[in-house]
DNA sequence: TGCCCCGCTTGATGCTTGTCAAGCCCGCCC
DNA sequence: GGGCGGGCTTGACAAGCATCAAGCGGGGCA
């Protein structure tokens, strides 16, 4: 099961103990800091594509981690930016509000992922992100960050790397959400889930969603139901097996071919 | 008439003439080179809330100028990422291909803005830029920029906060695709247009739209016809007079309340 | 000057999706 | 253990918008 896979690649890590470096957030904050080096997610997450030297940059930083409970929410819209946070484990979900009330999930991070990065801007948090499983995060003070990346042309284009493909990831949603139908957009969106598993060594045919309908039609742009219906139609055309949250796609090919839209 | 004005601001630059310091692109550039300190958008563009010594590094660069006639293509989706453009004068709009060929507008940018930092995370464009007017662009090598960022802080936040802003745009536009209907659409896009126009010394309420009815249509995700429909819709509540493409809000506040949508 | 094409408007119609409602299942709490 | 509530599915219906089609008007070009 992909959850204890995650768990036992999660549990063992190299630690560091000076808690008082930098004081991190308000929130409890676990006493422990991470290495980049030494962490089981350097290929997806920050250091992804850095020379040695500058992971022992990155090191130097010690990040705090910080548990998140499921349903806490790890930022609001309108806080003040401090920190960017990489996801170690767990699932989190990003949205935005309208001044009206209205809220739209943006995006989901896994393990890897990096949010918080709509906030360098204004200096203030733009979304907020919540936790949908007990999850835990690396800490990582920006200012801290573009510090180290002065002098440093290797840290510096991580920065950048890392905002522009925040940019690219909104990319492919607004095409989905201006450009595609119901099935499209439910199928681009379990296409992009299972390929993210599977770069992360889970089942890419076999995974259990951590969001509600809701929270998917929400990001897609739709009602639950359609989401629902959707799921259902797929199902009847032999694509996928749905059993409430638990997704096994049969039919990876076929659904691809019917409906996977790519950027360029 | 707002386009003389912006054509009397834009004439008079001030210009240093060493061509062959950095090679441009392919196409024709004109060989002018542009001074941030003296440029009439710079508390629009790059240079906004940067110290003047560092303006004096940005002068450094001599960022070259270019003209882009109308309808033609700045750069395309797979081209290599080498530049980011400031918008001089014109108006651009940039655009996503899906692998079936169907396009999207993601977005119109006018003088003062930046275009093209998608680039940064694959090294290739991930969009492309059109004029939809006869144009010119400030011609920004982006890895001279970054190299100019190394050991200054000021410049670093440039590109930081150009990036953001970027992500925060596309935050609006997931926003206004995923939760608004057609009227609330078409009010966000001309309310927008309407607050940048006037922060650029034009009319707030009367302007000339650069883009047909299609291209707005795209951009918000929704038919010609229906944007048709919704023109004159609001022009029979008397909101708004349009003449093709001829704006006239009549009752900005009125627009206001019923159909702006803010963010947070 | 006249023609043609393109961009726009408007109407008629139908599809996709939203809305409202009912009912099921499962987990949680009393 | 029973009741309650939340998440999900499914159905009936309605609305909003896309699609198709026709017609108008202005700019460009012969």
């Amino acid at each position: 099961m992909p959850v204890a896979v995650l768990e036992a690649f999660t549990a063992p890590v190299h630690i560091a103990l000076r808690q008082q470096d930098i004081p991190l957030t308000s929130a409890p904050v676990v006493p422990l800091r991470v290495l980049c080096s030494s962490c089981h997610l350097r290929e997806l997450c920050v250091p992804c594509g850095v020379s040695s030297s500058d992971i022992q940059r990155l090191d130097d930083m010690k990040f705090g981690r910080r548990r998140v409970k499921m349903g806490q929410i790890l930022y609001r819209e309108g806080d003040r930016f401090q920190f960017i946070y990489a996801v170690r484990s767990g699932t989190f979900r990003s949205n935005l509000m309208l001044a009206d009330g209205r809220e739209q999930v943006n995006g989901f991070y896994m393990a890897g992922e990096v949010m918080g990065l709509d906030g360098v801007a204004n200096g203030v948090h733009a979304s907020s992100a919540t936790a949908l499983e007990d999850a835990e995060v690396c800490v990582i003070p920006y200012a801290h960050l573009t510090d180290m990346a002065m002098g440093n042309s290797g840290l510096q284009q991580v920065v950048g790397r890392l905002m522009s493909r925040e940019i690219l990831r909104e990319h492919s949603l607004m095409m989905l959400l201006g450009s595609m139908n119901a099935e499209e957009r439910l199928a681009a969106f379990l296409l992009n889930l299972s390929q993210r598993l599977k770069a992360r060594g889970y089942s890419a045919s076999e995974f259990h969603l951590r969001m509600s309908r809701a929270e998917i039609g929400s990001y897609l742009g739709m009602t639950l139901e359609t989401v629902s219906r959707t799921f259902s139609a797929f199902q009847q055309l032999r694509l996928l097996e749905v059993d409430k949250r638990h997704i096994r796609l049969i039919d990876l090919e076929g659904l691809r071919r019917a409906f996977e839209v790519r950027l360029h």
